[in-house]
RNA sequence: GGGGAGAUGGCCGAGCGGUCAAUGGCAGCAGACUGUAAAUCUGCCGGCGUAUGCCUACGGAGGUUCGAAUCCUUCUCUCCCCA
């Protein structure tokens, strides 16, 4: 195959992307890939320590696909002996370790929910187990030794850590070094990460050149906030929108996030060129559109991406009537009365409430609606026979039988 | 090795013998308002019970006491200072 100009493939590589370091690197060795015919190897860590993948995790996977157009070998390197460490990278705990198989197994689920994303056929995918499992403890010494401790203290937060007094276990200190083993072991090219990596992903440009190779130029993505738009898009934090959530769910997610998340959405999350986002960009300030419209927009988008526009449309419809028209969606999970029972006990069996407590407290605060009516009453009961559809707070229904 | 401080609900952080299921703040949930949101206001916010109530919970294990998150012993863990 032959290689877009670099001028072209520049073009694709810089969309959306926080920093290229450094650029001319990057150009000289687009260059040599082209002049070569040979691809580039770029390199996309993974850490398994949770098996569900979000649209934040979307940001560098579509950054990685992106060279995967252009032709260049994509690596996605399953960091299952990383997570025994736990990156606590961006966080200002330890993170909790897996053992060796509980990674494999998320990874497992990573992998398949990447494929919406990645072109798997022509990804390379390896366990970074392989070699550093091989590791000894002379080697081990060996590699701690070409780095320094004040060094290591530079990255942000272990001088938080360090600063407020929290812990910081020495093996922590091992992650950027095991990961930048990594980049020695493939020869990577290029390293994608968030930026919040970018201080692993120079250990890692720092090691090559101890082993003597051309150093990897390393691309930083932006964080994508979660929906709440203030931190970063985490499971930990309840903000994320999930691979696995269904088109109504990513489409009602996305209409929630605030006004000033929006272009941010376009540009990491709907993957947007530049054109495109610079078209939301002046719907936004013309001030004539509503935001929400733009916001619709976006919704579909993401949910295109992801399920195809037959989904979006569904999607769409579904929000409109659901959310904006408060009317019931068309389908729902049914429950079926083996005898006349507490509608406290439907609504928490049913999984809608998490205790009978909270059913109950709901009940006192309007929230329950049966049939369209609010029942106020918590000893309501429910009659074996009868049809009802049971509404909890805004989005949450069951039909009971 | 020596000395000091500390461990409280999802998080931060008060409490320092009874009135503590534990002040505040954040997060979350619901209602009102909206553009679906955000912001704002109001309510809720361990479990079980309609409820007086009961159970579980202030790092672990013992103990003192009529009564302990609060006192004592011990264990585990963390941080700081000195060497």
């Amino acid at each position: 195959m032959s290689f877009l100009s670099v001028k072209k493939q520049m073009e694709l590589v810089r969309r959306g992307t926080e920093e290229i370091i450094p650029e001319n690197e990057l150009l000289k060795k687009l260059e040599t890939s082209k002049k070569n015919n040979k691809p580039l190897i770029v390199k996309l860590g993974c850490d398994p320590s949770r098996p569900d993948l979000h649209i934040g995790h979307g940001v560098v996977l579509r950054k990685l696909r992106h060279f995967q157009d252009l032709g260049h070998q994509a690596v996605l390197i399953i960091g299952d002996f990383t997570a025994m460490i736990g990156d606590p990278s961006g966080r200002n705990k330890t993170r909790p370790s897996l053992t060796l198989d509980e990674a494999k197994r998320n990874a497992e689920s990573y992998i398949k929910q990447s494929k919406v994303i990645l072109d798997i056929d022509s990804l390379k995918i390896v366990y970074n187990s392989e070699w550093l499992n091989a590791m000894n403890f002379s080697d081990v010494i060996g590699l701690t030794s070409k780095y320094t401790v004040a060094r290591m203290l530079e990255r942000d937060d272990f001088t938080k850590r360090y600063q407020s007094e929290t812990p910081i276990s020495l093996h922590e200190f091992l992650y950027p070094l095991a990961q930048g083993m990594d980049s020695v072991e493939l020869k990577a090219d290029i390293e994608l990460g968030g930026t919040d990596q970018k201080f692993n992903l120079l250990v890692g440009r720092d090691l090559q050149k101890e082993y003597g190779q051309n150093p990897q130029c390393i691309i930083t993505l932006p964080l994508l906030e979660g929906t709440d738009g203030v931190e970063k898009m985490s499971k930990t934090y309840g903000n994320e929108i999930s691979l696995l959530d269904s088109p109504e769910e990513k489409y009602g997610k996305t209409m929630s996030i605030s006004d000033d998340m929006i272009v941010k959405y376009f540009r990491l999350a709907a993957d947007a060129d530049d054109d495109k986002v610079e078209a939301v960009e002046n719907i936004l300030a013309d001030g004539k559109t509503n935001p929400r419209d733009v916001k619709k927009d976006l919704g579909k988008a993401i949910v295109e991406l992801y399920h195809g526009s037959d989904a979006a449309q569904t999607a769409e419809l579904h929000f409109e009537k659901v959310i904006v028209q408060k009317d019931i969606p068309d389908e729902m999970d049914e429950v079926k009365l083996k005898s006349d029972q507490l509608l406290v006990e439907v609504i928490a069996n049913a999984g809608l409430t998490k205790s009978k407590g909270e059913a109950r407290r709901l009940i006192k605060q309007n929230a329950v609606k049966l049939d369209g009516e609010i029942c106020a009453d918590i000893n309501h009961k429910l009659s074996v026979g009868e049809e009802f559809v049971i509404k909890v707070g805004k989005r949450r229904f069951i039909k009971v039988k």
